[in-house]
RNA sequence: GCUUCCUUAGCUCAGUUGGUUAGAGCAUCUGACUGUUAAUCAGAGGGUCCUUGGUUCGAGCCCAAGAGGGAGCGCCA
């Protein structure tokens, strides 16, 4: 099948081609902007109205689906370099314009997220899933360089000890009727699996098996969390990319997470040329409503452009308390939470300060373990673990990730301490029984780094349907 | 979950200290024009002013509750 993105590359002028699309507008009465999604540019095909059927003419509107042969020439008008002069067409599909809800002007994102069964037809969207799909494709292609493996860690979970947050619950049960246990509580060995199961929020235990006998491995897959949380970076169902290095430190997992985004980012740009420039523009045009300070500090292309040509600033967590105990906003008592002593956990104003104050990506590094999750390796000075989060313009924590406790003890003692049940995870304790080694590794959400590519604000428009506390439809 | 703002035509929005028949652009329909780039010109149709209740001689506008949405915060990726 023939796709404008490969007529318009190669342009063939002097033949004749078929293809089909959706119209997005058809002006004059002669000139159809022609859409089939795999490109953001449209070919112009061209009809002389005198020669069809004003009745066939007349359907084609916004949004019908259409096939077109023609004579591919050098346009006579000047917003394109070829033109399809249409010998005959066919209306596939009809699309009625008093209901057709897409214009061909601009529309708000709230009002295309209720119609998101429509709106990838949109300039905006279709850059938005085009540019989506390379960032994915970069990332698998990044891991297979580097000789990881994908690892397809369980989306269905057995433990709820992970403790990354609120967990969906899975099961067939009655939901009316549940067996219930001689105590009254739900009696999951009646339950599918026997056991009380929920949807993953992390594969990184299991990708710590993994990297305990293939080195290196990673995960892509999606990820559920139940929280309630109601802010333009957070969804209940997201994409999250885990690798998980054998043998690797702190060190070298912060160079894997800033290689890798650099790696990721640059093949966008390279690769995504056209979307890139027209959400650049549609950035440009959003903001030029909101005050100066509002703005972005640059274009979109030439943002992405500098994160990958700096180097991003390490600064340990102590260091950044002094920062922050010193600033400004700090001592003026701008800050909402004020920071008065080591051991603080930081808020996203304290991190939005230090990616401005550093005007550059920044790696955290060194929590206090209080802070920080059970399986951290813990340091020599027993108050930090070698925890890292690395922070973006605009997006806040974009990585989180850690050295983990190889120690057995260490590990066991940490598991009491945070009150995880030894025995739900006797098969993640078994990696630091047999064999174990120094490993590291990091969470990304896909759809962050998907914003902070594509200049989107709200992380509902980069996935094609989001969820989110109380929507689910689509 | 908390704070705050918003909801007027299919879409984007205006609507004065509460006062006659609620407006504009785009879209739609009709006609004209025809090498356009969100085509242009003329005309027409199109309203549960989010819902419910209240205040008032009179409510799109004031008050209360509810629904939906945005932004910020918390939780985090």
């Amino acid at each position: 099948m023939l796709l404008i993105k490969d007529i318009l590359q190669q342009q063939p002028i002097g033949t004749t081609l078929s293809l089909r699309g959706w119209v997005r507008t058809f002006r004059s009465n002669r000139f159809i902007a022609l859409s089939d999604g795999s490109t953001i540019k449209t070919l112009q095909a061209v009809v002389d109205f005198e020669n069809f059927d004003e009745a066939e003419l007349k359907r084609i509107t916004t949004g019908a689906a259409i096939s077109v042969t023609g004579d591919l020439v050098k346009s006579q008008g000047r917003g394109q370099e070829v033109e399809l002069l249409v010998r005959s067409f066919e209306v596939l599909g009809d699309s009625n314009p008093e209901e057709y809800p897409l214009q061909p002007k601009k529309h708000s994102l709230e009002f295309l997220r209720d119609i998101a069964h429509l709106r990838m037809r949109t300039n905006t969207f279709g850059a938005v899933m085009r540019l989506r799909h390379s960032l994915a494709f970069a990332v698998h292609q990044y891991f297979h360089k580097q000789n990881f493996f994908w690892l397809h860690t369980p989306i269905i979970t057995g433990s709820d000890a992970e403790g990354a947050g609120e967990m969906f619950n899975v099961s067939i049960l009655d939901k009316k009727n549940p067996p219930l246990t001689e105590d009254g509580a739900i009696d999951y060995k009646q339950d599918f699996f026997e056991k009380e199961t929920n949807l993953t929020v992390s594969g990184q235990l299991e990708a710590e098996l993994g990297a305990t006998a293939l080195s290196k491995v990673y995960t892509f897959g999606p990820t559920f969390r139940a929280e309630n949380s109601n802010t333009s970076r957070h969804l209940a169902e997201f994409w999250m990319i885990e690798p998980e290095v054998a043998f690797a430190d702190l060190n070298d997992n912060m160079d894997l997470a800033e290689d890798f985004l650099k790696y990721v980012i640059r093949f966008a740009l390279e690769n995504c040329q056209d979307d890139l420039e027209f959400l650049e523009k549609r950035l440009l045009d959003e903001e030029k409503s909101k005050p100066q300070n509002e703005r972005s500090a640059m274009p979109l292309r030439e943002k992405l452009q500098f994160v990958i040509d700096n180097n991003f600033r390490r600064v340990s967590y102590t260091e950044a308390i002094d920062i922050l105990r010193n600033s400004k906003p700090n001592k003026k008592k701008k800050f909402k939470y004020l920071i008065e002593e080591w051991g603080a956990d930081l808020q996203s104003e304290h991190e939005k300060f230090l990616v401005q104050h550093f005007n550059a990506p920044v790696i955290l590094f060194d929590y206090p373990a209080k802070i920080k999750a059970f399986y951290m390796r813990l340091n020599d000075d027993e108050k930090t673990v070698r925890a890292m989060d690395i922070l973006f313009p605009g997006i806040g924590e974009i990585v989180g990730g850690s050295q983990r406790e190889e120690r057995y003890d260490v590990l066991k003692g940490k598991m009491n301490d945070f009150g995880i049940d030894e025995e739900e995870l006797s098969w993640y304790l078994d990696t630091r029984k047999f064999g174990t080694c120094v490993h590291s590794g990091f969470g990304l959400g896909f759809e962050r780094l998907v914003l902070f590519v594509s200049g989107m604000t709200n992380i509902r428009d980069v996935i094609p349907f989001p969820r989110t506390p109380g929507n689910a439809e689509f």
